[in-house]
DNA sequence: GTAGGAGTTGAAGCGCGCTTCAACGCAAGG
DNA sequence: CCTTGCGTTGAAGCGCGCTTCAACTCCTAC
């Protein structure tokens, strides 16, 4: 952290760094609204509190686990609703994590077809390096 | 079926109904090289034959676990190779394992964080519920 | 004073994976 | 003959999730 200021605010590239998004993905996400406007230092810049980052990491987890921006801000805006909405953010919390486990199933199931393709080649293998010698 | 046919080979309709795929993607696939170019009854319609359609089967399930169309793509081209491919796709598919591996790993981590939010917000919830006789 | 580096904005652009559109062909049925 | 339905093609369009660009503002160091 080349200038490490006394609040423990962090700028936009030091908050990149963290959070693995880029400035511009910062800047994009506060523009649609996916994080709530940042405060800024006082020559206009980005100062991102600690309460930033915590929100984004919940963010980069519902993004990890395949939910579309319009989820996660729909999400964003009960939040801004306050108290009165954390049965609304359970719900669609709880609609996303079954979603998420019926396709993981889905890709599980997939992905064992695909094991048997790949022991199918393994024998296709094994023959041609079996043959190597029988043939021409 | 409208129409059987005493060959074993679809339609384009049949085809999507049967692979869920609409008829423009099935066109589109084929295009690219997705999937090799499918015969043509005498009227010029495209004959799907059973071995297309396993083919599709195998891509779906490629697509259904991530494979971006430039992978399948290379498969389908190390396919048209024959037998002395076979090593190179058994890479290929071995890679991509691995790989829709470790991505659903981060994937669960994020969702058994997701998880502890869930447990937050119905501890908020009952909470809420509690407090509604205490409460003005 | 001036150059450099980090940041700001609004707008345009891009890669992906299809989907839609417009114009046409062809065969069967009324 | 003419409509209906299913198909064909090439080209354009679209939604998503960013990324890039151009023009500008600050602050710092020299």
């Amino acid at each position: 952290m080349a200038t490490e200021r006394i609040d423990g605010t962090l700028t936009i590239a030091e908050t990149s760094e963290l959070t693995g998004l880029s400035p511009s993905t910062l800047r994009y996400y506060e523009r649609i609204g996916l994080i709530d406007s940042v405060e800024r230092g006082p020559d206009g810049r980005r100062r991102y509190q600690a309460a930033d980052l915590a929100w984004m990491a919940f963010l980069l987890r519902l993004r990890t686990t395949g939910m579309p921006i319009q989820g996660m801000l729909a999400f964003a805006e009960l939040r801004r609703g306050g108290d009165a909405t954390v049965r609304a953010r359970l719900e669609l919390l709880g609609r996303h994590q079954a979603q998420v486990r019926k396709q993981y199933e889905a890709v599980m199931r997939s992905l064992d077809a695909i094991d048997d393709k790949i022991a199918h080649y393994e024998r296709l293998v094994e023959e041609q390096d079996g043959d190597s010698g029988r043939q021409a």
